[in-house]
DNA sequence: ATGACTGCCTCTGGCAGA
């Protein structure tokens, strides 16, 4: 089965490119980030007509995040990210889908550094890696995937020092993503191309696409029960070429069944 | 180089993104 991460930038102006991946792709769950729409927004039916249920969780003008899946409804395990009654963020989905637990993440950006979005990046991801541990001692499948807004390796990024200032980049970034490799996930794209060189994003501004200016921070993190599963991950980088692309392209894990 | 682009909601300019 596949599972796919897409930030698509915009459920309401992305609708025919994400309509046209599902149907092309065909992931078994497919998790959304920046969605930026309200619940009663969410587009439910244009997907049940090409064959995929889902569940959402939006919020007005930006964040949110929503899992689809092939065929079958995913059963909501946990919405919004535990850890700060005070803490509004659309962020957070997490679902049952074919017998894996599948978390849909959208980790604050963090900029500017220093300052509050970045300190509340930070404590997003020590509230992140609680949670984890919580799906760890279930002891089954589990894939958190989403955009973590984390460049992880200089070889993650066309050039570090053009992002060596940014909240991607920072050591503290990092070392909270590192936590979460130490813990025992394994980053399916990171492992699968120790080399570097493979991005999932590329700026708007100033050509990046066009000059291949790009990183990799949307993530697929899993669990030993389902990294022992993992027979290939990828990247499905023709999207961003396209008309109206969104500016992250799809990534993807498939695991055997 | 205080640049660049895009989406959203709309105080159609300001915010957010990365």
């Amino acid at each position: 089965m596949r599972i796919a991460s897409f930030n698509i930038n915009g459920i309401k102006a992305r609708l025919p490119r994400l309509l046209e991946w599902l149907e092309e792709t065909r992931p078994k769950v497919a998790c959304l980030q920046e969605i930026k729409s309200q619940d009663g927004g969410f587009p439910v039916a244009e997907f049940e007509k090409i064959g995929y249920q889902a569940i959402w969780h939006g919020q007005k003008s930006f964040n949110g995040v929503a899992i689809l899946a092939d065929g079958e409804a995913p059963v909501e395990t946990q919405r919004g990210l535990p850890g700060d009654d005070d803490d509004d963020h659309a962020r957070y989905l997490e679902a049952d889908v074919a017998g894996v637990r599948v978390a849909c993440i959208y980790l604050p950006n963090g900029n500017p550094v220093p300052g509050p979005k970045f300190d509340y990046k930070l404590a997003w991801m020590g509230r992140l890696r609680s949670h984890m541990r919580g799906l760890w001692a279930l002891e089954k499948p589990c894939a958190v995937v989403g955009d973590y807004n984390v460049i992880m390796r200089d070889n993650d990024v066309w050039a570090p020092q053009a992002m060596a200032d940014d909240a991607l980049m920072q050591p503290q970034s990092r070392d909270s993503y590192a936590r979460l490799l130490g813990d025992g996930w394994t980053d399916a794209l990171g492992t699968l191309n120790p080399r570097g060189g493979v991005w999932t994003y590329w700026d708007y501004q100033a050509g990046a696409w066009q000059r291949d200016h790009g990183f990799r921070i949307d993530h697929l993190l899993l669990s030993p029960e389902a990294a022992d599963r993992m027979v290939a991950a990828g990247v499905d980088k023709e999207y961003r070429g396209r008309e109206k692309a969104s500016d992250h392209a799809p990534v993807w894990v498939e695991l055997s069944e």
